[in-house]
DNA sequence: AATCGCATATTGTTGAACAATCATGTGACC
DNA sequence: GGTCACATGATTGTTCAACAATATGCGATT
């Protein structure tokens, strides 16, 4: 599975007979009544969060239309969706980049992850089927786990925290929290090569949803800080090297 | 200063020579080089948290066009921006309204502002030029409130709590912060027309400052919390009348 | 080797056009 | 008189073509 180099992308290919947006970017197909923007955003957003365009990469406006069978408007409102996504970084008349990560944004994340998340376990009480839904994507990581399936693993790990933060029943919260996750999967889209990351925090997740359940408030609290900073830590220990 | 009603300013002024439009949306000025869309945004925006665009009006997109001087696409692009903002509503098909908030949207304004102020007070020390700054934003308040300056009061009571989220030194959560307080500038240009709520809470302001000013974190976040609480229920009770 | 200037490519914005959808009003029918 | 269907008009969604403004790269000049 090649991923392609940053920058060098808007020059021509080396020797490549086919241009490498068309592996990623088929023809938009006739649906139904989706809005032809939000569909394109959605083909470049999953792209991205698979790490089939790099961090860094330019997305050429023409390039991009005429893969995709788009006008360049409609590219340029996707393109907005993702600028507001944190996504793609627009630098004025000179196009839009893939966001590349630093230590700073995942101290960002990091930073913002603990008021959001200790906001959502102490101003809310969580009902059993808010717990319950927790302990079930909990059992999902872990079969994720044990079958080696570590792409499931990450997204189990990060509908956890995802649910988590919708307890506080914000739809402005869950949209700051996807926003913060997708930047998250960007980080290990980029750099990162050792994805079994999540792996240590499955148990971690468990212990949570197990004290939640049990209305352990304070303690949860205290698991989830805790939590939270040793994972900021790792983090930034595996992108350091 | 007549505020034109929601809806019916679509159709045609009832005997007016000169559009309503143009009271508000002035042709915009030549100016260097800020992007025309992020221009236009602004201006739209000032209308609105101004209270002249009131909420539920839609805003057709040929007469903005026509009274700016900007193209359709333009202005598009400009919505985009106001959707982002929370300001306005995109239904498909059928244009752009100012959004109308609702009880639950307060509701949902001060489950935000719970987690994100406290939080901030929480998981960040406040160095005195912070507290110092907040202090003198108190102070600004004060004087607008003998000169009998509501509408600085209010500016200065926003930007107070716009500086503790900034302390959480976090540009999403900032954004998020300024969303908030753009639709709660939306519920008061809506139909509030008691404008000396944020009276009451300029000595909570001082309070709190003071609390942060000597480090007095449990307290301050205690306070915090009884303030957000009553200010709730206090604009709740308002807006049922 | 460094700098300047120019040709070229890309982005930012506009205008016109058309399809698709929604709103309105008219008339037929009961 | 009221209600429904339908034709009409208006508005939004999208594309195409064009041009201005800015950035990029290359070559000439020193």
């Amino acid at each position: 599975m090649p991923s392609f180099t940053p920058q060098d992308l808007a020059s021509d290919p080396p020797a490549a007979a086919t241009d490498i947006w068309d592996q990623w970017l088929a023809p938009l197909e006739a649906a139904d009544h989706a809005y032809v923007p939000v569909r394109v955003a959605d083909v470049l957003r999953r792209a991205i969060s698979a790490g089939q365009i790099l961090p860094g990469t330019k997305l050429p406006e023409v390039k991009i239309t005429t893969r995709l069978g788009v006008s360049r408007h409609t590219l340029r409102s996707a393109f907005q969706m993702l600028s507001a996504d944190g996504l793609v970084d627009r630098r004025p008349n000179r196009g839009v980049f893939v966001h590349v990560p630093t230590s700073e944004d995942v101290r960002e994340i990091y930073r913002i992850r603990l008021i959001l998340e200790t906001g959502a376990v102490r101003t809310t009480v969580f009902p059993p089927e808010a717990t319950q839904q927790l302990i079930q994507i909990t059992r999902g990581a872990e079969r994720a786990r044990e079958a080696g399936d570590v792409l499931a693993m990450g997204q189990a790990n990060q509908e956890f925290h995802q649910r988590l933060v919708a307890q506080a029943r914000s739809s402005m919260l869950d949209e700051l929290m996807s926003k913060v996750l997708a930047r998250m999967r960007l980080v290990f889209a980029g750099r990162l090569g050792d994805p079994d990351f999540h792996a240590a925090y499955v148990a971690g997740n468990v212990k949570l949803a197990e004290l939640l359940s049990r209305n352990r408030r304070e303690e949860a609290e205290e698991h989830l800080v805790n939590y939270l900073l040793s994972a900021e830590q790792d983090l930034l220990r595996r992108l350091k090297t």
